[in-house]
DNA sequence: ATTGATTCGTTGGTTGAGCCAACGATCTTT
DNA sequence: AAAGATCGTTGGCTCAACCAACGAATCAAT
């Protein structure tokens, strides 16, 4: 463990300390990334977690509620709730596993997938106007950095 | 407005869309970076917003509540309520603003000053645990970009 | 083959951060 | 003097995230 006083010393500096603590500005850009990306979603009837299920669903082809769970960050509990409400609009299908009884099959209907392309939208110019302060390669190296943090592509199944 | 494919397009790619996606890499690493602390809180019987309280207190000088809610990006209501909890231990002093009779003058006492140094070190080795992945160059360049995004130091009072 | 551990979907919760509305009191603006 | 803004305070609300427990099904290990 290294001395907890290096990492603070070695940063830039600010009149004010929160300004400089990499926790603190990942809480309010995150924050603030919430507050566009909330706003896109409900004018479009829709919440994060339609849109985190239907692009997980659409990127792993059929998967079971599961698996979808862990690629999409949400809570078994999460998962049922959510593909109840896409179920409503014929967004995804449930169908049984025939290889495990315990499981079922979720895919993404065409409904869905129109759908989530209008979402994609949305979520894209969401993505440029939080970025809007940066340049291209800064985006690229900003993705690069948060990916590492985040531990995206580390190891998890 | 930009076109809402454009950004994506130019952006590094992945096999499954939300990893290339800033905000929920953001989502993610923020979120990450929230259970770091809540933990390193809560084993030192402390929560989030007696941290920034105290550390935005520190920072200004006596200020009135208000000032302080806009400095640690707490609502006035929840400024009550922390001031309150750190009262009670005597780590905050509250006295009547002499020349506007509105407010409140809140300072940080030496016991809060105490506690504050307490708090800098277990904050400090969270940073530290979060962003191991990354060089003392890297982690430069992740708090530029993050403040741009977060929109730090850009006019609000 | 039976037992024990694990996984799956599901139900029914809890917590905490971030807000919002409204209020009386006080100041500021006109 | 009137109208509007700001202050601290009370009492709420919402939503993302998470947890515990359950019966059913599968898997692992003897």
């Amino acid at each position: 463990m290294v001395s907890p006083t290096v990492l603070l010393d070695s940063l830039p500096m600010s009149a004010y300390r929160l300004d400089a603590l990499p926790t603190w500005l990942l809480s309010r850009s995150s924050g603030r990334a919430h507050r566009l990306l909330s706003d896109a979603f409900d004018a479009a009837g829709a919440r994060g977690y339609h849109y985190r299920a239907l692009a997980a669903l659409e990127d792993l082809g059929p998967a079971s509620q599961a698996m979808l769970g862990r690629r999409a960050a949400l809570d078994r509990s999460d998962v049922v709730a959510t593909l109840a409400e896409l179920e409503v609009d014929a967004l995804v299908e449930r169908t049984l596993d025939p290889d495990d009884g315990r499981r079922k099959i979720v895919s993404i209907t065409s409904a869905g997938r129109r759908r989530l392309r209008q979402l994609d939208d949305r979520v894209a110019s969401v993505q440029e106007e939080l970025l809007a302060p940066l340049s291209t390669d800064e985006r690229a190296e900003l993705i690069r950095l948060l990916g590492a943090v985040a531990g995206i592509g580390a190891g998890e199944d």
